[in-house]
DNA sequence: CTGTTGACTGCTG
DNA sequence: TCAGCAGCCAACA
């Protein structure tokens, strides 16, 4: 596969529990800061990937649960909550807080 | 081959 | 402050 969706696959599972971030986090930290849409398209590829790809950890810069609809059951939010993040219908709530930021923590 | 859509973001009105 | 438009790259029809 491609470097490239190789490397978002591989940020996103370096999220730690409890965690999210946004696709221009990710998209900025690849280099791509202007191609966000591609994380998401790449997001919609995660299915095909070997590893699990904990995509519901990933979500737009509001904190939404934009891709929620994308998302297998028993959904995004149901997962979320799981990994102990308050999420209200759609939106994460403590964004700021549950914010994972790659360049900051994976930045090497 | 061209045109449209999309799991987005940022700026402008 | 809230709403709308444009830009960006890739895949699908």
């Amino acid at each position: 596969m491609n470097d490239f969706y190789d490397m978002i696959y591989e940020v996103v599972r370096q999220i730690p529990k409890g965690r999210v971030t946004s696709y221009g986090a990710i998209a900025k930290y690849l280099g791509s800061a202007q191609s966000s849409r591609m994380v998401g398209w790449a997001m919609n590829n995660s299915h095909s990937q070997k590893p699990y790809v904990p995509a519901h950890r990933v979500v737009n810069r509001l904190g939404q649960l934009s891709g929620a609809h994308h998302f297998p059951p028993p959904g995004m939010e149901a997962m979320l909550k799981k990994e102990g993040i308050k999420v209200k219908k759609e939106t994460i709530v403590h964004f700021d807080k549950v914010f994972w930021d790659p360049e900051k923590e994976l930045k090497v």
